[in-house]
DNA sequence: GAACTCTATCAACACTGTGTTGAGAAGGTC
DNA sequence: GACCTTCTCAACACAGTGTTGATAGAGTTC
């Protein structure tokens, strides 16, 4: 939901200005595609700031200029990459509240969250590069905080509407403490996923962060 | 503590090898310090990225080619710049344990993220150079991996102890909580210093990461 | 005070990467 | 066959990094 998007699956019929390809519909939509499959390996191989247009272009069989053609940096087209793996995973999350009441708080939220994780974690490349692209690149980071004021508002749903069934106490105004959870998250699982310093074992992660949502949410690990 | 640190707080008398200048000691100090801090002014007007080794030089007088008299690139500056924010940071920061004794977990707690955090919110612009710098610098994620990691280190006394005498409940391991705990303080932080998409109040902040961390460790926001 | 040494300085260069220009080829249409 | 439109790339112009080599000056040393 929420967050922008012109990239539709795979052939948008519609206008495509912004980030794609500059002209209209066409053939060469192999070639499009053929730099975003590149894009998308090289990722997996190394970091994006070790990745040059030239590399695209040879990967996709074309020459830098026409790189051009169909993109207008390389920063388009790693963006082009984020907003169909956010689209992905926004398709494969459901309405948390739902699952929360037909799962309980801690399978619901393990339920969730596991969800959500799947598709980022399948492509630890694509995610680490729109990392390393926020510092540089506004809508990079635009595209983001959207991505996580999306998720803020779910939470902060859940928290408002457990504390107005009595199922969990009075506390910190519930959007802030969504913002802070979320970010929680956000933090944790990008640790493990590169591997970083400290970081919690990819098979723990979960584990921890839902300890800390319940007993921060419910005051309990195990509510209801 | 722990945390390597080849920078006094401006004249060190031993061997500068690593970062610093490349040769002995000579009167060419002021340029050193000009530099970094030419680096440091500018770093809170623009990001990393936009400034140029150029820019640098310009700033401290000398040009570019002599700029790399005193150091081997950018990042160097900028690493130095961050060496001396961590030191000052640590300096200030008094044994946790101690304070939680003396002021009780709540207020404890409070005067001791303060006092952290007290150095880095002075200088934002620092603290986003040295995050802009971990994508592409080993250096830089090494540096930051090794503060988290004493923070880490620390909490986890902090959880450990509280549980042994009694004050706090058994939980998942106290190092594997302290870890999501501290990495949701960074990320927290940092959106709020940056002043992020969704972001907490810069008056906030503290508030909300504190009872988040009560009611982790001790199960209720306002433990004995 | 000439020879020597070490710090400090920079013009000029070599290189890597980005993005643009302008001239076409290849195909479809009327 | 004149005429768009899509698509392609050699050649260019730039911005930035890091290196070379020559040199100025200050400080010993004898």
């Amino acid at each position: 939901m929420a967050t922008a998007s012109n990239a539709g699956t795979t052939a948008p019929p519609s206008a495509p200005k912004g980030r794609g390809r500059r002209g209209t519909r066409a053939s060469g939509d192999d070639r499009e595609r053929a730099i975003l499959e590149t894009a998308e390996r090289l990722l997996e191989e190394r970091p994006l700031a070790e990745i040059s247009v030239d590399d695209l272009a040879k990967g996709a069989g074309i020459s830098r200029p026409t790189f051009y053609f169909y993109f207008p940096s390389k920063d388009a087209v790693v963006l082009t990459i984020i907003d169909r793996l956010v689209a992905d995973a926004a398709e494969g999350r459901e309405e948390i509240l739902t699952t929360l009441a037909e799962n309980g708080p801690r399978a619901g939220l393990r339920k969730s969250l596991e969800n959500l994780y799947a598709a980022f974690r399948s492509r630890p490349g694509v995610v680490r590069a729109g990392s390393d692209l926020r510092p540089t690149n506004e809508e990079a980071r635009d595209l983001w905080g959207a991505v996580m004021e999306s998720w803020v508002a779910d939470v902060t749903a859940v928290i408002e509407f457990e504390r107005s069934r009595g199922a969990a106490p009075a506390g910190p105004p519930a959007r802030e403490m969504a913002i802070a959870l979320v970010q929680m998250n956000e933090r944790a699982q990008y640790a493990t996923l590169l591997g970083e310093a400290p970081s919690l074992d990819r098979d723990r992660v979960l584990d921890v962060l839902i300890d800390i949502w319940l007993r921060a949410i419910y005051g309990t690990p195990e509510p209801g």
